[in-house]
Formats: structure tokens, sequence, C-alpha cells
DNA sequence: TAAATAAATACGACCGGTCATATTTTTTTA
DNA sequence: TAAAAAAATATGACCGGTCGTATTTATTTA
């Protein structure tokens, strides 16, 4: 009982860490001795809570991606007539974090999937799933909006949500090298303030 | 003299070797010895021709950008009146050779800078130098369909040329997960088809 | 005590980088 | 111009360290 409450508790630590190691400096540059130390979890101890180092890395984006549907999803719930609204506050609040973080690391899926979505088969199939659930949760936002008449009706939610999330995605590498929040900024402006609105 | 030219030689392979690999298998992702082993040159050779893997890096990032910023240019100046056409033409060239690729790789600025592109400052130098390059170009192309009254007015053509590279590098992660060419398809559409029109 | 889990240790492969030495190429000198 | 000296380039063995993982040992739990 003691055991499994540790192996529990160890296993969220080392999905913790991971999350944070893996956004700094990618799968590649983290080894797993450095997130073990973070964690002190012995190294012979990592196969029992993960298969292997991919696994693990797949169980990282999925953990990685839990509290932003739940923060997006919260914004949605108390959104009242204003969906869209709730979207630009979600992605504000977004911008505010990344400003703290002095605009490193960036966002864990998109690095991942310019890393190793295309060679690791394991990770490729997380990032899916993690990708198509935040977007299903933006169309759903998108749609509402377009119920509630902010947003424009002759494109599909769907398409605008795909572009968000790439144009959103894009703007997070620009943000990375130019060091500024600008790039950010500015996806917001263009589509939410912009493009979508009816 | 024979020696300066297998110099020069030897540069060139390893830069073309050095972005296959690296975009494919990352910069992490990809040892020395491989890229050596693919050209034939010795390990010790490798430091005579740079100074360390992430100078390495840099140089690739720039010779990697090279041929884009020529291809765009040679559409741009045979567009005669219809420069919007010429850029839409030029992504349509892009997405085929994605496509030959079966999607893999992408784009190695896009991968470089959401693996390297905050903790290696010698390659972030790079990225935004061959980013604003690439940048700037579309910039002038946009500028030009401008006044050729194919693009809107209301918007500056920069922040038009940020959008599109930027949606276009997220279309690029999107597609390497998803295995398709939608994304990029639907970027060049949203935005060159629609968004940008006048 | 038997089975299951955790931890320690061991493993070979590989990492980026260095170095002394060998070979050219260039420059200087006669 | 020919010989000698100096500078530049080429090379592969080798460095300490780290990689991800397998195996072995110790500890719990049932």
């Amino acid at each position: 009982m003691s055991k499994s409450i540790k192996k529990e508790f160890n296993r969220e630590n080392l999905l913790n860490q991971g999350v944070n190691l893996f956004m700094n400096q990618g799968y590649h540059g983290t080894g797993l001795q450095e997130i073990l130390d973070a964690v002190n979890v012995p190294k012979g101890s990592f196969y029992n809570y993960f298969g292997s180092k991919e696994d693990f890395g797949a169980d990282v984006i999925q953990h990685y991606t839990e509290p932003f549907i739940t923060q997006l999803t919260a914004h949605l719930n108390n959104s009242g007539a204003d969906a869209l609204g709730a979207i630009r506050c979600y992605f504000d609040e977004l911008i505010v974090e990344l400003e703290k973080n002095e605009f490193k690391g960036g966002c864990l899926l998109g690095n991942f999937m310019g890393e190793i979505g295309d060679t690791s088969e394991v990770c490729q199939k997380s990032l899916q799933s993690a990708v198509k659930r935040y977007r299903d949760l933006l169309q759903l936002g998108l749609a509402q909006a377009q119920q509630q008449g902010t947003v424009r009706l002759d494109k599909s939610a769907e398409e605008m949500a795909d572009l968000l999330v790439n144009t959103w995605q894009g703007a997070l590498l620009r943000m990375k090298i130019e060091k500024s929040s600008a790039p950010i900024k500015q996806c917001c402006q263009d589509l939410l303030g912009d493009y979508f609105r009816s």
C-alpha cells in the first residue's frame, strides 16, 4: 500500500520533471540520468515505471497536455455568452506565463513535433492524440462563438481551430529565437481579433 | 591548390549531409560520426573545417536557407504583374517537394528553432538571420502584390509576411505528425487565397 | 516462504572533442 | 630558380563522460 503510493508519487515526479527538462532541452538533449537525479529516483528504478525512454516521452506528452485542456475548458465554461472572449482570455494567460519564463521552452508539443514527430512512432501517436484533443476543444469554443454571433460562419470551426493551433505553434518558435512575445501577441490579434471575427 | 579545392569540396559535402541528417534526426539526435561517415571525412579533419558541432550547426542553417531564397527570388523576378501568384506558385513547389519526401523532415529552421532555438546562442543568431532574410523576401513580394492590387492594403506587408512564415512553420509541424499535406495546403489557402486578398 | 517490486550495479556503444604526428602547401632565402 | 624553412592542413587513435538498457541483488508484500 505505502509502496504503491510511493510508486505513483515517483511516477508523477518523473513525469513533471520530464516535462520541464524535455521542454527546455529537447528529447535527445535530455538524458534519463538528468531526470532521475532531479527527482531522486535511482537509475535502475526507471524501468519499473516506464518501458523505455520513448514510452516515457509519450506519457510525458499526455501529462503535459492535461493542464492546458483543463484551463481552456474552465475558461469556456465560465465564459457565459462570450466564447471568443474566453479563448482570447485563455491565450492571454498563456502569454503571461511565457513572458514569465522569458520565452524559453515554448510548447512541448511543438518542440516534440519538430524533433521526433516523424521518427518515433510511439511519440507520434501520442502527439496526434494530444493535438487532436486540444484542437477539438478549441473547435468547440469557436463553434460556440459562431452561435453567439462573434465569429464568422463562412469558415468551419474546425478549419479555424486548426489554423489557430498551427499559427500559435509557429509563433512560439519565432518567440523562442526573437526572445519576444510580439509573435504570439500578433498571432492572437490577427486571428482572434480580426480574421475569425464576423 | 588542389588541396584547398579538396577542402572546399569536403566542407560543402559536410554541410549538405549536415542539412539532411539534422533535418531528419534533429541536432542532438545526429552524431558527428554519422555525418563524417556519410561523406568519408575522418573525425580529426572535422575540426579543421568547423570550430565545433555548434558552429557547424550555425553554418548548416545558412547553407540550408540559401536555395529557398534563390528559388523564391526567381519566382518573384519572373512573376510579371502577379507577385501573389508567384508566392503561391513557390509554396506549391514546396508542397510537391514535401509530398515527395513523404512529409518527413519538414523545415530545418522550424525544427531547430524548437529544439535549440533558445539553448544555443550561436545557432539562435544564425536562425534569426536566416528567418529574417526569408521573411524580408516574402515581405517584398507581398508589398509588390499590394501595389498590384491583389493583396489588401490595410495590413502591412511585414505583418502578413510574419504571419505567413509562422503559420507555415506550424503547419509543417502538423504535417509531420499527421503524415498529410492537408495542413500546409490549408495554410496557403487560408492566408494567400483568402485572408491576404484585397 | 514465494512472488513481486525496487534498487544497485554492470554493460557496451557512442558522444563531442583533443592531440601528436604526418603530410602538404606556401613562403623565404640564396 | 632551387633549396630550405615555415605555415597550414590531414589524420586516426584516444580522452573522459554519458547514453539507454539488461542483469543481478535486495527489499517488500502476500
